[in-house]
DNA sequence: TCAGAAATTGCAAATGAATTGCATTTTTGG
DNA sequence: CCAAAAATGCAATTCATTTGCAATTTCTGA
């Protein structure tokens, strides 16, 4: 099995997407970010870490009509993102996870009715998020 | 307002997209296909053709994760998809789309319990379809 | 019917995100 | 401190998509 090096380059990108939280981001910007005058990354880098993390489960990996990139977002640890549909918010582009009861629900009709059988990771439906429908109020 | 000319490139890729029906294709497969010895198309116009086609209505037009291309797929007519989900197999690809009286119900919850504003074109729930099911027992 | 305007196409070049090969550097375990 | 394993930097590459522009096609109205 493959062992894992410390690396400086590690560090800096897990801290900036442990600061992101909520946000989601591309590899582009984790590299412009981390491009400052103090420190040093270079973008294939930065590739190569976000995608092992998102491999590992440590980020949500997805494309989307809105941006022409890749993004990425924080997958909190103790949250099994097979279990869950995933909302993205079409202005702020937040993903939320939809844990509750009613996630059964759904995937139970789609079992029963459709005879789909739901596949939670990658599924993102859209739409526009509570704090963002408060901006515009 | 933009005039439209009629020309064999636009009949060609009708032809082929109305033929597709249930089935998604990317550019590139609507150029293969077109190639033909008897006909000839260029690549470029058949993105430019698609990109109207998904403007104006006529085509799907989409990323997902299982192919580094977008995708489209031909929107019958008479089908409105702003109000229902779509559900696409991981396996095929196929866009089924999710219209039942259920839809209401995640809307009516994701709206009431999350105050979430569901946008249903771009979203696209995926998993195994009942035909991938089948073929794989 | 025909000339000219407008739209479309073909082609090649450009773009831009993402990947890869490889030499160099860093990390780690003994 | 020393190798080997892993990770990085850099440049070159790949591949989907877009774009500029000249040539071609379509359409319209005199």
């Amino acid at each position: 099995m493959a062992k894992e090096y410390k690396t400086k380059s590690k560090q800096q990108i897990m801290d900036y997407i442990t600061a992101q939280q909520d946000k989601h981001f591309s590899a582009q910007q984790v590299y412009d970010y981390l491009s400052g005058e103090k420190t040093q990354i270079n973008l294939a880098t930065v590739y190569r870490n976000l995608d092992k993390l998102a491999e590992d489960g440590v980020l949500l990996r997805y494309k989307s009509m809105g941006s022409n990139s890749v993004m990425y977002q924080y997958a909190v640890e103790d949250k099994d993102c097979h279990n869950h549909l995933h909302m993205q918010c079409n202005r702020c582009g937040r993903i939320i996870h939809l844990e509750c009861e009613f996630m059964h629900e759904i995937e139970e009709h789609l079992m029963r009715e459709h005879d789909f059988s739901l596949v939670c990771e990658g599924s993102v439906i859209l739409g526009i998020c509570k704090e963002c429908k408060k901006k515009e109020a």
